[in-house]
DNA sequence: CGTTGTATTGACACTGGTCAAGCATGGTGG
DNA sequence: CCACCATGCTTGACCAGTGTCAATACAACG
């Protein structure tokens, strides 16, 4: 397991019949590689997708630590249950969104997280995905994802110059894409001591 | 949060369009409302599908619970993880799998589940879900989900009669779903005392 | 300069959605 | 006991959305 504190990655699986499935994009904070605290063998792959830096950990040493301090391990537990929650959203995106829609969705989301990182200047942001990893982190090919973008700049909702994309309206492409931004009903408020 | 003693049930979301997006079902020994652990409201509503009885239980005492024995906060913890590792997998169904395999993969799932707890006699099971609730829980129409049901059957893969389904031939349901079977490689190991 | 990977675009095929109709099934009230 | 109704299942015809294939244009890089 490690800590991602520099630089970006991205974790996916790749199916019996070859294709791949992008699982999440992960930015500085984020924890990699969580399924190994349950599994025997790491069941997705992650790669940078940038120069990064990890701080590794040892799966023992973290139980040792949850032990000792049971509050860490609660926020722990809390992390894990933040990342299932954006996995439901994204379960969503894909079963009942349209290409337009998932493709909104995948920039409004790395709009907000890279933001969230100050990685974004307002809502201009370097995408540094090749249209063919868009698409298959939103269940699309890579010439459909063009298409879509083409046509999200033609309805004047974003626009493109090089790798950088500027979101210019932010409510329109959320609102298609179905997007919720949770962070505003985050409540941890059980992991203060019970005083 | 409930845990499920009896019964089976289901959480889903409703987007803004009116869509339904079906996340999961639940049988007997599933933890419900996991979300209430980090969020204010409940982002997902868990509805029964059949008679059932659950054990409710308030998040405060269960902090307590984990703060007190850590080692139950872990095995919670891992819990989490596992229903992370569901969701993942089925995030490669919906991106990455055919309708045909959705299906298959549906049935598959549902097989084993409810085989788990022994609700299914061999290969055969009860399905209880409408067929519009598969569509939903796989991102297809209720229309197209017959279609492959039908299919399905023509192949020689499946039988049913009335709402019990036969699986004839799991093998190659699995493989058109890009199904793995994750329970052999569970690994809790680290959860038993450092002696 | 070639080479390689990515983006762009068009033509066409096919999967899955939409609409509509008919058919079973089981429950309900008279 | 039976007519009636609601719900879900089944099927066909047609259409929209997405994938496939192919050709071209770029840009980065040795």
């Amino acid at each position: 397991m490690f800590l991602l504190r520099r630089g970006t990655a991205m974790s996916y699986v790749l199916l019996r019949d070859g294709s791949r499935q992008i699982l999440r994009f992960h930015f500085p904070g984020d924890i990699l590689g969580w399924s190994a605290l349950a599994f025997r063998h790491s069941l997705e792959t992650v790669v940078a997708m940038s120069d990064a830096e990890v701080a590794p950990f040892d799966r023992t040493a973290l139980v040792a630590l949850m032990t000792q301090n049971p509050r860490l391990g609660a926020a722990l537990s809390a992390l894990a249950l933040l990342e299932r929650q954006v996995m439901s959203d994204r379960l969503a995106t894909l079963g009942r969104t349209d290409a337009r829609g998932r493709v909104a969705a995948l920039l409004v989301e790395m709009r907000d997280r890279m933001s969230a990182c100050g990685m974004a200047n307002g809502d201009e942001f370097q995408l540094g995905l090749t249209q063919e990893e868009m698409g298959d982190a939103v269940g699309l090919t890579a010439v459909h994802v063009n298409r879509m973008l083409r046509l999200l700049e033609e309805e004047g909702l974003i626009t493109r110059a090089g790798s950088r994309v500027t979101v210019l309206n932010h409510g329109a492409l959320a609102q298609m894409a179905n997007y919720v931004d949770r962070s505003d009903g985050v409540d941890l408020e059980w992991l203060t001591p019970a005083r």
